[in-house]
DNA sequence: CCCATATTAGAATATGTATTCTAATATAAG
DNA sequence: CTTATATTAGAATACATATTCTAATATGGG
């Protein structure tokens, strides 16, 4: 049954992320993908209906990622650990790291997505909600709007704000920075450990 | 002499910086500034010469407008102002917050500047980067690049990180967040105050 | 060996938008 | 009133890139 394929969803997705990492989401053209591993551009619309959705895929896959170290990290209790895990992932896995953290969703695909990808896209949102919630009421004993704002501070934002600064510069973190957020989350939550 | 004007140069920034406010860098075009104040096209590039060198002054002014009282107070030797200038400039401008903090330079503008432009830019990192050496120095007594990193982290990573995900939701920054950026900035340099 | 079909191949088309160009218009200066 | 020119006006053009289309090609099943 039909022509063995030479090109796999995969690779294209690799791909891309090459290109983003290396040079911004704008250099993410069908042509640029197809060219980068000497694929017909065909080929590349016979496995995506669109760039939207190839890049949503992308997009889906780095959140996978990240998210599921850090949830692993929060569900045993660990918030540092959940912080600190932002730094390990990008030096684990920096170009990921580059596109997730570098540029916003809405760069990278802006367009309708198809319902499949909204629902995958819709559940690993509820999961890290969820996982910050539970997080939160452990710490806290109950969950409000400001509890979670401090949470979600110091468990992603600061982590974020100590990293993004190094990946523009097109480095990995230093290791100074681990201790900065390990200070700000003890400043932040350390009473209630 | 000639024909009076009927449109300047800064209602055509001002329209791109309200466009980009509302709906994104990508909602910039030539067409939707000009139709945002009832301009032809012609007249956009009357005044300048290209989309880039407007997207440029429109950059340089949100800078600007930042820059100004992050440095006065870093001149005054108060870093904990300084901190807390990004939650204020944000509240008192919502828009120029918005585009600032939410998009990188790359994304309003990607291309080559003229050297004039280049100038301004290079002038306004050089005052930034000088604030921050002599804050350091006041602070740490020596200028080390960890001792900049803390700084750094400190005065604009965090802060910025307090904002982001507010600004992304479409609302200014609560209350609660200064107590959070004052309790980081106690947290990393309170004990050389 | 033949067929159905998955895949490659890449040329043709569509589209959005920046830029250029030509003409019309108003105003100040003399 | 005439003229020079800054500005408006918007149509024509250029260009990049997503998408579509038609044809060729290989491969497993019969």
């Amino acid at each position: 049954m039909g022509r063995k394929a030479q090109f796999t969803k995969n690779q294209f997705v690799d791909a891309a992320l090459k290109l983003a990492a290396e040079q911004g989401p704008g250099a993410i053209t069908m042509g640029s993908i197809a060219g980068q591993i000497n694929a017909p551009i065909g080929s590349v619309y016979h496995r995506f209906a669109s760039r939207e959705i190839l890049l949503a895929e992308l997009w889906l896959r780095l959140v996978e990622s990240f998210q599921q170290g850090f949830l692993e990290a929060l569900d045993q209790g660990d918030g540092l650990q959940a912080a600190l895990h932002t730094l390990n992932w990008v030096r684990k896995h920096p170009n990921e790291g580059r596109v997730l953290l570098l540029y916003r969703r809405e760069e990278l695909t802006s367009g309708e997505w198809p319902d499949e990808i909204k629902e995958r896209a819709r559940q690993l949102t509820q999961e890290l909600d969820k996982g910050l919630r539970k997080f939160t009421r452990r710490l806290f004993g109950r969950v409000t709007k400001k509890s979670l704002i401090r949470i979600t501070f110091t468990l992603i934002d600061v982590p974020y704000a100590a990293v993004r600064r190094h990946l523009q510069a097109g480095r990995l973190p230093p290791v100074s920075v681990d201790e900065l957020v390990r200070k700000t989350y003890l400043a932040i939550l350390g009473r209630y450990l």
